[in-house]
DNA sequence: CGCACCCTTGAGGGGACTCAAAAGAAGTGG
DNA sequence: CCACTTCTTTTGAGTCCCCTCAAGGGTGCG
């Protein structure tokens, strides 16, 4: 392709990004390389285990990142401890609310995860340069959208089994295949602990290991480790989903 | 203020823009009056009754537009009929699914609605000669996936009195207030039926009746032709939101 | 008045929650 | 390698909240 054979005599692009997914189908795409030399400039990489928080719920934002590998959950909390997850992010997304000053939610590594993480002022400025990286960011939200709202529909109107093949189906969905996947199957890793599944489809732990027993012996899903899942039917899993 | 006797001697403003709430505090605000005069070459003014279907879900788009009075549901339905609101519009907001192909939900007027209708191709070569103007379709879309994601708290994780407290308390705060508020209450007037209550909250109508009657019960509200609601103190209504 | 529509109220049932305990899985140290 | 702890997940029993089904008001309109 063109835009590879570019890449190949183009020694500007940073060392940093020349292995980032970001770069492909992320933000970091719209960007000519004396862009992407500017901005690598004031980046850095960042590894976190799972379980750390990135992004407190209404805490000051200083800076955005780039998921580069991994899942991210965003999470809300009411005063007396309920939580809701209220989206994933897988790579390349990006991470942070633009223009605003504090986040509106919780962000925290659901798996290992790495960032690439860009000083608010950095990119902010970059932004008002590049009309086109404002409309990338802004498909991005548009799409953020799109998924927050047939979430809504999930946690609205789906019944429990419903609500725990919707979330199987959308991990299927959005985590790369691996190579071993049947035709019309798939087979992954949960990103997420029961508990979290529970906060995210808006159920207790203990419906969520019910119903997931329940596909376990309707034949719809395998189950390994409580955590591998091995679909060999997709469609049949979908007709579950509402 | 400036912009009042800007506006006075500036007889550029189209007629029909002239007393648009979108033009100060929707999308309009940042276009020049030139910009403004060729955007409203293409529009027109449209008055739809309640229940009319603006859009609908997986239909082409055509055109975008801003409402400029009432209130309009965003909705998506399952297969067997299962509906679930996903948004509200007030103005000055925008209506559309801005570079998208078809549209991802079903617009519904829930009052009587005016509407400034747009030509899709009009306003997307709009947006790509003033960036101004993706930026703040940009803020509203951020907005919105905000909202969505608050209210995905209360579809996952609340009560049904939570929930139609944090209804009430949602419409409370984003209807114009009435001139004969009192301090720290507010009276208005639904902009939804029982129906469509129930399905923005995951609900029946029966049990938000019930939780309705409630309310009336603890005082924290009083209703009048099912429609008419009064809210003598707004945090006592906030307690109960979750 | 009579009809249509929307809302409210009631009785009963079921699905998800709560509480409790057992079974696995993973890590630790002898 | 195995006892031990700890954490996660599963399973079970019982309860409650919301849904379902059904009937009874209100309100507006012809």
């Amino acid at each position: 392709m063109a835009s590879d054979r570019r890449d190949i005599h183009n020694s500007d692009v940073p060392v940093l990004c020349r292995s980032c997914e970001a770069r492909h189908r992320g933000m970091c795409g719209v960007l000519d390389p004396e862009q992407l030399v500017e901005l690598a400039r004031t980046t850095h990489k960042a590894r976190h285990q799972p379980g750390t928080e990135l992004i407190g719920d209404s805490t000051e934002i200083h800076s955005y990142a780039n998921v580069m590998r991994g899942v991210v959950k965003l999470s809300k909390v009411l005063e007396d401890g309920r939580q809701q997850l209220v989206g994933l992010q897988f790579a390349p997304d990006f991470l942070g609310r633009l223009f605003g000053q504090e986040s509106s939610v919780t962000a925290e590594a659901a798996s290992s995860v790495d960032l690439c993480v860009v000083p608010k002022s950095t990119l902010e400025q970059l932004v008002e340069k590049n009309p086109a990286l404002e409309h990338k960011l802004m498909q991005q939200t548009l799409r953020e959208l799109d998924e927050a709202r047939t979430w809504m529909v999930t946690l609205g109107r789906k019944t429990a089994l419903e609500k725990v093949a919707s979330f199987l189906h959308l991990i299927a969905t959005h985590t790369d295949p691996e190579a071993d996947v049947v035709v019309g199957g798939a087979r992954f890793e949960l990103p997420l602990s029961r508990l979290d599944i529970a906060d995210f489809l808006g159920l207790t732990i203990e419906t969520v290991s019910r119903q997931m027993t329940k596909l376990r012996q309707m034949g719809v899903i395998q189950v390994t480790n409580n955590r591998t899942v091995d679909v060999p039917d997709l469609d049949r899993l979908q007709t579950l989903c509402g």
